[in-house]
RNA sequence: GGGCGAUUGGCUCAGUGGUUAGAGCACGCGGUUCACAUCCGCGGGGUCACUGGUUCGAAUCCAGUAUCGCCCACCA
């Protein structure tokens, strides 16, 4: 036992207690201070490794701690954990964090070339790494720091070549020219996913293009055909001019040929079945190497592809004065030339839905580039038969019907990018263009298809998308390839925890990749967390200013409230508002529970030994109060049960809370004030009771532990431990039931409502609170006992003294001679009549009590009515279940006696 | 265009068929009782978005509507 100070400082508890963790070597499933069962399976967390670029913000702090959470109860189950700790490299996020440090210093990354670059990149996140990971012992993680693992380790190096060779072999990786999503600013290509559909209003202009005169070859001035296009520039790029072949309007044309402007090329008008008659004017022209739709027409009908664009989105190659022109300038002028030929028929506002960058903001370009792609078809078909098959299980459920359509509907992986920082594609090319794939770091001996000598191979300039690693992560941060001892006992994972916003980005990945290459599914539960929103719902970004620092927060009201209000409103898949009054609610909670502590540490019976071993009060001490504090207690450790194995968080923490706070301290700690304070008890009585709040409040320090780990640990320092407990309560055993006591439970709720009851009652009338009330009450006989156990809590709560037992409701009254202004309480079978002594009995206090008694007798004729009008009710009779009957007419038969009551009552106040 | 979510007291949210729908914050009244004013006691406040249906019984299940939000989607 420790001594605790008065005040409830988080700082000062939460910075020792971690070092007290580090010290003890708990953390690490197979640390020095493990108390883990070997025979139980072991527990992994597959955790997102946030960007090492970044600070972590609260929505770090939300996976953490429910992570974190998840983790402690496991390990206080007895399971060995693996909770491992990680970065991610972030490939283009850091890049692009980096780029706009460089630009501020009049840098860039051609300035730099591609060396420099990285050693800047290195330098860098080297400064950032240990900021995050200090971050994140803040919030408490109990992470395996020894196994810190970061993407860009030689361990991911390997596992990535590895990976990309297998798949390689396997037909699952290819090198092919596609059209790809190209961002101009980033100058790479994204995948899909990193595409934002952003509607705009842009201009859809109506371009004539003039048919060729068969005769002569030459464009005839008054016959054209009128497409439509939003974006002129790529006339440039036309190959041809494509019609339905229904179409009644063109039928004649298709076959002829028409002009291009500007590069003056011949191309052929076709029919394709793909065009829409009703859009534009029904003619559409095709510019296969920049449009999704083109590129597929053009490999329909075989046309030429040509480029027009520069990877920095300046118009190329084209012959024509607009070369070396940014897009848009080009766009400008044609827009312009065109309508001088007179060949602009038309112009008009037109909504559409542009491709942004993710990362950048820049309009995304179809491009036209050989690139690498993961042929996702039969990967995602083994992901989805996961699921299906519930050998992995998605939370909340209904992010299964996502899962299945985005799978379903998968297009292949561009996962080449042409940036530096990242893993370089493990591919060789030699001078006749074989490729060769190699997983060796030092690259291939030779070429594979000649055997031309390593020193005449280039290697791929291009790195991987950054989600090409993190997809590797849960087996990768094991050992993987390599069959090692932590991958044969941590893998496949148990939870994986993240944001629903990354499902296809990183859940889909891993569970593809982990698929293919390790043959199991790479966890049994994926669990998705809402997102963190500001407290008027939106999304919190740098860009907004609203971005919350959970350091900052947990300077002020600590990580145990910062982790208590994050998981109070936790439900999987569900966003959440957050802001101060959660936090101050959760920091008031720890507060709360601080000193409750302090109050049972303080009141220990000087018949107890400081130091002495913790134990269960003997059964023939126990009072009703003993037994109700501790059948309460029984009931939460199942109710936290129930909810954890839903992975009901949110409550876990609300059970806790209305637990410890309601009913611990508000009633069973009140309740225990009496006997502990009661000089004429005997030792062994007092001491029951101080060991009945002992037990309680080392169980609900336990329950609370994976969330609030740092105050519940230098808690439970400072109340007495059994010799079989460890030192550290992160590695004591979760609490099982000790049994519950119906009967006692009902029978002090009773009592604690009659409580309500008579405190309620001198609230309405005004009764100063300091004022005693002399107070007779009528107890069933079955209750005597508990009631005689409990006489001095009931004065002492209800301010009711001097407290006499009637038998019978008609002996009430008779200790004072009148009645006149005395509140009555009914709560259930108990019955009571507080005598006013503050103010003159007279006609004022008692018609103020005749009109409050009138309320509450509307009240309860109201009740009695509908409860009458169910039992009358035939249908109900019938079809309800038995016990839905019983219940009914029970609650009949209170009412009825209740209204009864109130009425005599009435009566003998007169009018 | 498809899919999903939300809609409950002033605010933020619990509550998935069974008595009288809960909490925190805010609000009002009262409190120097020796754990806690980061507190204690008491109270006011909701036709559970709307319409219809299923059922003995609906905040809860079904259908539709509305508003807000998110995801997916190659129409120039």
């Amino acid at each position: 036992m420790t001594d605790l100070p008065k005040a409830y400082t988080p700082r000062d508890v939460e910075g020792a207690i971690y070092e007290r963790w580090l010290a003890a070597d708990v953390f690490a499933p197979d640390g020095a201070g493990s108390t883990a069962d070997p025979a139980l399976p072991p527990f992994t967390i597959t955790q997102p490794p946030p960007n090492v670029t970044g600070s972590l913000h609260l929505g770090h702090a939300q996976r953490t701690a429910v992570e974190d959470l998840l983790v402690r109860h496991a390990r206080m189950r007895g399971h060995r954990t693996l909770f491992l700790p990680g970065l991610d490299h972030a490939s283009i996020a850091a890049q692009f964090v980096l780029d706009g440090i460089l630009a501020k210093e009049g840098e860039s990354r051609q300035t730099l070339g591609r060396e420099r670059y990285l050693e800047r990149m290195r330098a860098f996140s080297d400064t950032t790494r240990p900021v995050m990971l200090a971050q994140q012992r803040r919030v408490g993680a109990s992470a395996d720091w020894g196994r810190l693992r970061y993407t860009m380790d030689e361990g991911s190096a390997k596992a990535v070549r590895v990976a990309f060779d297998r798949l390689y072999r396997d037909g699952l990786a290819y090198r092919t020219e596609a059209l790809v999503n190209w961002c101009p600013g980033c100058r790479t290509s994204v995948s899909d996913l990193e595409v934002v559909p952003t509607p705009e209003t842009g201009t859809l202009w109506s371009v004539r293009y003039h048919l060729i005169d068969p005769a002569t070859g030459q464009p005839l001035p008054d016959e054209g055909i009128v497409v439509a296009t939003t974006r002129p520039e790529t006339i440039l790029g036309d190959v041809a001019v494509a019609v339905h072949p229904d179409d009644d309007r063109y039928r004649a044309m298709v076959g002829r040929m028409a002009r291009i402007p500007f590069v003056e090329r011949d191309v052929p008008v076709i029919a394709d079945e793909a065009v829409d008659r009703a859009f534009g004017t029904g003619a559409v022209k095709i510019t296969p190497a920049h449009d999704q739709d083109d590129y597929a027409t053009g490999k329909r009908h075989g046309l030429p592809m040509p480029t027009v664009l520069a990877d920095d989105a300046t118009i190329a190659d084209t012959g024509t004065r607009y070369d070396g022109m940014d897009r848009y300038e080009a766009r400008e002028l044609i827009v312009a030339e065109l309508a001088s030929r007179g060949d602009l028929v038309d112009q008009k506002p037109h909504e559409m839905i542009i491709g942004r960058c993710q990362r950048s903001n820049d309009v995304l370009e179809p491009r036209l580039k050989t690139q690498w792609f993961i042929r996702t078809g039969p990967l995602a078909e083994r992901a989805l038969d996961a699921t299906r098959s519930g050998r992995t299980r998605i939370l909340p459920e209904r992010f299964e019907k996502t899962w299945e359509h985005w799978l379903t509907g998968i297009r292949d992986w561009n996962v080449s990018r042409q940036l530096w920082w990242g893993h370089r594609v493990p591919a060789w090319y030699c001078p006749d263009g074989h490729v060769t794939v190699s997983p060796e770091e030092a690259g291939p001996a030779a070429c594979e298809v000649c055997g031309r000598p390593a020193a005449e191979l280039q290697q791929d300039p291009d790195i991987f998308d950054t989600w090409f690693s993190s997809g590797l992560w849960p087996f990768s941060t094991l050992g993987w390839p390599d069959d090692t001892a932590d991958y044969r006992t941590y893998y496949p994972t148990s939870v994986m925890e993240t944001g629903y916003d990354i499902i296809f980005f990183w859940v889909a990945r891993m569970m593809m990749l982990g698929l293919h290459l390790t043959d199991r599914e790479p966890f049994h539960t994926v669990y998705l967390s809402g997102l963190i929103r500001d407290p008027e719902g939106q999304k919190m970004s740098k860009t907004k200013g609203n971005v919350v620092d959970p350091l900052a927060v947990i300077d002020e009201t600590g990580a145990d409230a910062l982790r208590f209000a994050l998981i109070h409103g936790a439900a999987a898949g569900q966003d959440q508002r957050f802001g101060r009054t959660k936090l101050e609610n959760a920091r008031n909670f720890a507060n709360k529970l601080w000193n409750a502590t302090r109050f049972v540490v303080g009141t220990r019976p000087p018949s107890v030994a400081e130091g002495a071993e913790r134990r269960l009060p003997t059964e023939a001490h126990l009072g009703p109060a003993e037994r109700w504090i501790l059948s309460r207690a029984s009931a939460t450790v199942a109710a936290v049960d129930a909810a954890m194995a839903d992975f009901a968080f949110g409550e876990v923490t609300r059970l806790l809370y209305d637990a410890i706070w309601n009913e611990f301290c508000d009633w069973g700690v009140e309740l225990a004030k009496v006997r502990l304070s009661d000089e004429t008890l005997p030792a062994e009585t007092r001491e029951a009771t101080w060991w009945a709040l002992v037990e309680a409040l080392d169980t609900y320090l336990r329950l609370l532990h994976p969330i609030m780990p740092f105050v519940t640990e230098a808690l439970w320092a400072a109340i007495p431990h059994r010799a079989t407990d460890p030192d550290l309560l992160i590695v004591a055993r979760w609490p099982a039931p000790l049994g519950r006591d119906e009967r006692v439970e009902a029978e002090v709720d009773a009592i604690l409502d009659l409580v309500r009851g008579l405190r309620n009652a001198r609230a309405e009338s005004r009764v100063a609170a300091a004022t005693w009330l002399p107070t007779e009450v009528v107890v069933p006989v079955a209750m005597g006992p508990t009631f005689e156990a409990l006489r001095p809590a009931v004065e002492r709560l209800a301010r009711a003294r001097p407290l006499d037992r009637r038998l019978s409701r008609e002996a009430l009254g008779q200790g004072s001679g009148t009645t006149d202004g005395a509140l009555t309480v009914i709560a259930g079978e108990l019955e009571a009549l507080a005598h006013r002594v503050d103010e003159a009995a007279d006609g004022a206090g008692r018609g103020a009590e005749r009109a409050r008694l009138e309320r509450e007798l509307a009240d309860a004729r109201g009740w009695l009515a509908s409860a009458r009008d169910r039992l009358a009710n035939e249908a109900f009779m019938a079809k309800a279940p038995a016990n839905v009957v019983e219940g009914a007419r029970a609650r009949e038969a209170e009412l009825a006696d209740q209204v009864a009551r109130l009425e005599d009552r009435l009566a003998d106040l007169g009018s």
